[in-house]
DNA sequence: TACGCCATGTAAATTGTTACATGATTCC
DNA sequence: GGAATCATGTAACAATTTACATGGCGTA
């Protein structure tokens, strides 16, 4: 996972593991944070792979190497922005590549963001037949996050339909 | 983590780790779900913390265990329930508490829920003040995600104060 | 008899965080 | 001179998932 949000920020520009970390806390790091412990091992192992490379310089007196996407970086990157977002279980994972998505055509963004929704629709469906199973068992509050659930997928497919319109 | 949603579970009735791994997929799964490799460890753990306790039984001719918790597994659950609910960063760690507040005084659980309103109205307004620094040198997709940040938290906290009314 | 479900459990692998270690520069 | 920030990195630890291993029962 991580290795795709550090190309996903190399893809912007040349920045070093320092940058990147000051750069998600200004963006993504609401929904999606790592530390300097798993960004410096992940870069190594990228350079390894040959999906970036590294520039070390001296800027100010201290030493600072600043990392470049690669062609095979770019190419890795991108299969896994084109992949279906994950509908996955109330997490915000979509989020993460929807950040990423001024790097693909605008109608491959589009097309991918209404199968998310139509995704999201299929879970609120599940979530209705769950309720109507398991209503008169559960108490107050469990049955709230039932609710919540489904509320929260309602809410989405709604917010994501108004920004492909608004677009 | 785990060890206190097992506690939850064990608190709604006598259960095998297989039963509550069944419950789960029927109810806190689009939240929380675990695995048997997280389970069966956690309960052996718990068992030797005097957290539950342990009944083994043979049913249909198949073995079964079946944990109960015991008063010092209630006290530490309690303890962990009646926490702040954490704010974290988008995430869905609420819902995972909310889920066992049947098990707190009205009143207690109310509060934790005003507790919680109140974190979110403060990332609202840490949203508003990024986007205000940022707003000009992001893309329209990068930008949006702040903006669902916002309005999720919102849906969260209007979500929330809609509950308490119509307790 | 073979497949699917019930049921428990272990081991390896994965993925990440926290804490530590180092050192330079800038600002007070 | 000392704290804060810039900057890179490692090692220990934590929590969990995946895959494997085992075995009995019901049913087609």
């Amino acid at each position: 996972m991580i290795e795709y949000i550090l190309l996903g920020f190399l893809k912007k520009g040349e920045m070093s593991g320092y940058d990147i970390k000051f750069y998600m806390s200004n963006s993504t790091s609401h929904f999606y944070d790592a530390s300097f412990g798993s960004i410096y091992p992940a870069l190594k192992r990228m350079l390894g792979l040959g999906l970036i490379g590294v520039r070390e310089g001296i800027s100010e007196g201290r030493l600072k190497k600043t990392y470049f996407i690669r062609e095979k970086g770019s190419a890795e990157f991108l299969k896994w922005l084109e992949a279906p977002v994950p509908g996955g279980r109330g997490k915000m994972e979509h989020l993460i590549k929807i950040f990423f998505y001024d790097f693909l055509p605008e109608q491959k963004a589009s097309e991918l963001i209404r199968g998310f929704i139509a995704s999201t629709e299929e879970k609120i469906k599940e979530l209705d037949e769950l309720e109507a199973r398991i209503a008169e068992k559960a108490g107050r509050f469990s049955i709230s996050t039932l609710l919540f659930g489904k509320d929260y997928y309602k809410f989405t497919a709604e917010w994501y339909k108004k920004f492909l319109k608004t677009a």
